[in-house]
DNA sequence: TCTGCATTTTGATCTGTGTCAAGGTGGGGA
DNA sequence: TCCCCACCTTGACACAGATCAAAATGCAGA
């Protein structure tokens, strides 16, 4: 049996809400288009997200059955999904499988910790163009094409779902946005399609080591 | 062959960098007894703590051979170390070690993305109380003690190792600390020793859901 | 095409935390 | 015992980003 002969796919719009904390997780999945975020919401509202997911990026926890985070679609998605039980039962047959999800949970960790050092001591402006970068870097391997010169990207979030992945408010997100546009950083067309004419000035502008931050 | 067969111990002493980011790694370990810090530092010096480890917290990454942050012992630290060649062999050979290894690391991500919530959303106040909290539920959990009602610590962190964990300034860390004790949420003697009257108070102004914030 | 509403931008002002600058405090070594 | 020095506290002021408030944009549906 492989992975192939369990899986299901599911699709939903943007916006929707496809996990809230709490609920009960009836499977693993990944995404296969499209953007998801994993947020966390403080009683009087508060609301931080904790991770992007990309294609190609796993949620869900084999050994755990509540969701610890929402989970929302930000743009229409496609996920393929496994029924929890199953892929439990093949990953403790197939090394291979947990050894995967190993070095991808590992993967996950080292971005975690590299947005910590963003949320805790970055500037907005930084905060900005490291999200931009990421975006890039992602699309870019999707694509693959080398993330270097100019590129072009449709972000897949709201100014809101910017500013809560961020830890700002809208109308910094918006200001920065502007402020970024004004010195040549970026071009904008519309509010989600954005021209970077030169990446290596965007990392600059992220405060990140030359040597380029997060790989994958 | 056992975990037990390929060990040895090493101390450090309060201040120490056990490990710079981007050396080698030749070990893996655990802590045995005091804490240490994995920080990362940006090029003009800012700098982010993300983790924390306290006896029985594990460091360093099998599979991967250079360190990606600095970890510094903050009080005098005790580490059972393994050289990473047998450690890795042993690891392919028992897979219940990697099975443990997983689990671990999807604790730390949890930990990890309860401080992305921490850094991105929450106030100077509810930083120091949660940080204070998680230093009580862990010296807690040493003494096989429940995590409620009167508790003494003794902080094993600066108010400068504090504000890099908590993307504050030292000065902000004094007054909030101040704040707190004038507001009777905690008692002091002296800069490190601190009295918690009443643990489910400090929860509260953590700002955390009332039904208690990371386990373990 | 026009309308309505969600989203975004921009402006004015406020505030929490940072920055700069003095003092305090206490524990280890002479 | 006393002194020194690292660590901590407190004060005054500055500023990045939040908050409150309007206006502009642009897309979906009539």
């Amino acid at each position: 049996m492989s992975l192939d002969a369990i899986k299901y796919y599911r699709s939903f719009e943007a916006g929707q809400t496809l996990i809230w904390s709490g609920d009960r997780m009836e499977f693993v999945a990944s995404v296969v288009t499209g953007v998801a975020t994993l947020s966390q919401v403080m009683e009087d509202g508060r609301t931080q997200t904790v991770g992007l997911l990309f294609p190609s990026d796993f949620v869900g926890r084999p050994g755990r059955d509540t969701a610890p985070y929402n989970v929302v679609a930000t743009t229409d998605l496609l996920m393929c999904c496994f029924r929890k039980k199953p892929f439990e039962d093949l990953m403790a047959k197939t090394p291979h499988i947990a050894q995967r999800l190993l070095e991808m949970t590992l993967d996950e960790l080292d971005a975690a910790r590299e947005w910590l050092l963003l949320l805790g001591r970055k500037t907005a402006r930084e905060k900005i163009a490291s999200l931009l970068a990421i975006v890039a870097r992602r699309d870019a391997s999707l694509k693959m094409l080398p993330a270097a010169g100019k590129l072009v990207i449709d972000l897949p979030l709201t100014r809101e779902a910017m500013a809560d992945y961020l830890g700002l408010t809208l109308e910094t997100v918006s200001r920065q946005m502007s402020a970024l546009k004004r010195d040549g950083v970026i071009e904008l067309e519309g509010k989600r399609h954005v021209t970077i004419p030169n990446f290596d000035r965007l990392i600059e502008e992220a405060g990140d080591d030359t040597d380029g931050g997060i790989p994958g």
